[in-house]
DNA sequence: ACAGCGTAGGTTGCATGCATGAAGCCCGTC
DNA sequence: GACGGGCTTCATGCATGCAACCTACGCTGT
């Protein structure tokens, strides 16, 4: 089982490992409900059980996935309700990351905002849908790097691993008016940022992430996501 | 807190390592840059390293102890600009649980808010501090659980826990002037959540828990940057 | 045909052993 | 006395073995 040789730089390979298990549940190898045994992972990746077993541990910690005791690893399908919660968190966390960031002045974070934003208007004039979700993806993360708070990039972290399924949804869920609408808020957050606005930072970037959120949420969307304040 | 009915009775000795170790941490039996030798806690909790070793990456994952590859597990004191950040987070989170509870109208939680309040005030004119303190603390967790998101409850527990250090040190920094604010800023927030103010309860708390953050912030000294090694 | 029961298969939980790597100490040298 | 190199001493990282336990399935009796 173990090579002569293994040049596994020892926690390099263990840190490599918990990656390459979060990226087969969220790649959708395993579908939500299947069960991720030890034994596979192990052979799967060529170490022993141990590391796998400690790995799971952290994807658990993380809701990635759900340990039955004495039963096995599973790979958890979050509720509607918990997607609700979490877009709720989001937003919370994404307006402090606006108002922190706007605190800030000139950083860098916001000369990629000012390029994000033009790349994305030309992604939508291309029809570029896939670039413009990727963009998307960094205007928001830049924001909350941008707040120059590391707490907040970890608890970030941990919410968008447990909405990463949702990702994949969210791309195809996107209506055109919602696109045009989207990019016009995210116009609207750079600017409170540049205008060193932390209330309207954070109002702007809530007001986004609700929006987008409801637009989410809404194929089932029988539930109501709660009144605005 | 009390949610949690597991019936695991195999895993339940595993999680009360995870606590019992925790304890340890927090109970400042290894200060803050102290090793934690898995093989003097697995003799001294009788088990083997195997679990202790899960219950640390646990306790790292919760930014409680850092592991140094092949060096050791050390209790982590988080540095003053971590526990800004925390507080900054703090901030965000329980205005987001002060908002979503006041959205939710007469629920349980509101109950002890009021019995919470109404014992507060025994408690400082008895001049009970340690009573206070556990009832400051009992306020904020009600409103926390009061939002009715678990997820948010999730990701406020991890916070509390790497602030809990500094929760010790609250007590002793808390001014009388302070407690008497501290005392109508709660009555404030639950008024505004009587009210049904989502907005204004959201407000309240942010204050609330910013002139805490500001109060428990203020003397340096009682944060001791600690070399390591 | 159906309900209850016993058993077999599979998976986890934990203990233990060994190899690896890191930090500090001792000793020799300058 | 100061300095540097090798060695000793731990502590971790992982592999493996075994026992406990849960689940499911088939068998039996009614």
């Amino acid at each position: 089982m173990q090579d002569a040789f293994s040049l596994v730089p020892d926690n390099g390979a263990q840190a490599g490992l918990l990656d390459r298990i979060r990226q087969l549940v969220l790649g959708g190898e395993f579908p939500p409900g299947a069960l991720l045994p030890e034994a596979y992972l192990a052979q799967e990746f060529e170490v022993s059980r141990t590391p796998v077993r400690e790995a799971l541990k952290q994807l658990q910690h993380e809701g990635l996935v759900e340990i039955r005791p004495k039963v096995g690893t599973f790979v958890r399908e979050p509720t509607r309700r918990e997607i609700v919660e979490l877009f709720q968190l989001k937003e919370s966390l994404e307006g402090l990351a606006a108002s922190l960031m706007a605190r800030r002045g000139e950083v860098p974070e916001l000369a990629v905002l000012r390029r994000n934003l033009a790349d994305s208007e030309e992604a939508v004039a291309d029809g570029d849908k896939d670039g413009y979700a990727r963009l998307v993806h960094e205007f928001h993360w830049a924001i909350v790097h941008g707040s120059d708070n590391r707490k907040l990039v970890e608890h970030y972290e941990r919410l968008m691993n447990q909405l990463a399924y949702q990702r994949l949804v969210l791309r195809t869920v996107e209506h055109p008016g919602r696109i045009a609408a989207s990019t016009q808020e995210h116009r609207s957050v750079l600017k409170m940022i540049e205008h060193k606005d932390p209330f309207g930072a954070e109002s702007a970037m809530r007001n986004h992430v609700y929006a987008s959120s409801r637009e989410a949420l809404m194929p089932e969307s029988s539930l109501n996501p709660a009144p605005r304040n």
